[in-house]
DNA sequence: TTACATATGTAATAGTATAACATTAGAGGT
DNA sequence: ACCTCTAATGTTATACTATTACATATGTAA
């Protein structure tokens, strides 16, 4: 076995291309652009972009991975509770991306909406920070 | 005269391309992409990609427009105090996109955002919806 | 005027995503 | 097992979005 990533047992639902992008995703941690998916899973035996989107459109309807708009990346899951909703620090210098796990924000925007009578059906929330390292130097 | 939009007297400051373009958007109201303004400005002397994504790019700094990431549209600022924050509706169904212009939902984001000690430049709020007209039919 | 920063013009190319169509794999019912 | 239907796959081509690179022009301030 050359693969670079650890076939995790869960996800048995999924087909096979799904598994393997959500491995990669699940394994790296860190928001992964589409192309770069491709190139890494050619050992695995993805040759084309549409295998590749495809696999990411159906995980993010699952809620299983989340896109980030702004800079067109696909990030692994990090709560139970998402569904479709995401909120994401982003940093300006170094671009590091952390999904927002605080319950209290995520029931503060709940809250917030209800307030301004909003009926939505999702959202995206993307703070864009100076993280602590960036701060620093 | 043969323009298709009227060149509103303030904008003095900005170059010819920025007014044309920021013209453009400031007529139409609705989220534009960036080719679709290529071709309607075409007979104003705009060419290339380049130049309307130039002119774009300088509209965005100064807060005259804003990018809405998850379509890939510009749009222009409805507000007078945005800065480079944003927050937009976009209906699931039509698209449709409306920029909150509601002060208090901003506020609250800004309490939100001091509240959990996060330290943003900006943010980007995203909220998916049914417009009326979708919720109907 | 000179110097410098900013904006333009233009061509080429890089990066992101979908359309179209033929084929295959799985799930459920008979 | 067989049929049927739906979802997923494989493949090629193409559409859409955005930037690099470099030459030229324009505006502003010393
Ligand atoms: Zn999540
Ligand atoms: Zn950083
Ligand atoms: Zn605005
Ligand atoms: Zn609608």
């Amino acid at each position: 076995m050359s693969s670079t990533y650890t076939h995790s047992k869960k996800n048995q639902s999924l087909t096979k291309n799904q598994r393997i992008v959500l491995d990669l995703l699940q394994n790296s941690g860190e928001p992964l652009k589409a192309y770069f998916i491709l190139d890494s899973l050619k050992k695995e035996g993805l040759n084309s972009p549409l295998q590749v989107y495809r696999a990411l459109d159906k995980l993010v309807e699952l809620g299983k991975i989340h896109k980030i708009e702004s800079i067109n990346s696909f990030i692994i899951c990090n709560n139970s509770n998402c569904a479709s909703n995401t909120a994401f620090t982003i940093c300006e210098r170094c671009g590091k991306v952390k999904e927002i796990k605080n319950k209290y924000l995520k029931d503060s925007v709940s809250d917030l909406v209800k307030d301004n009578q909003l009926e939505i059906t999702r959202y995206n929330l993307e703070f864009y920070v100076l993280c602590k390292s960036c701060k620093i130097n």
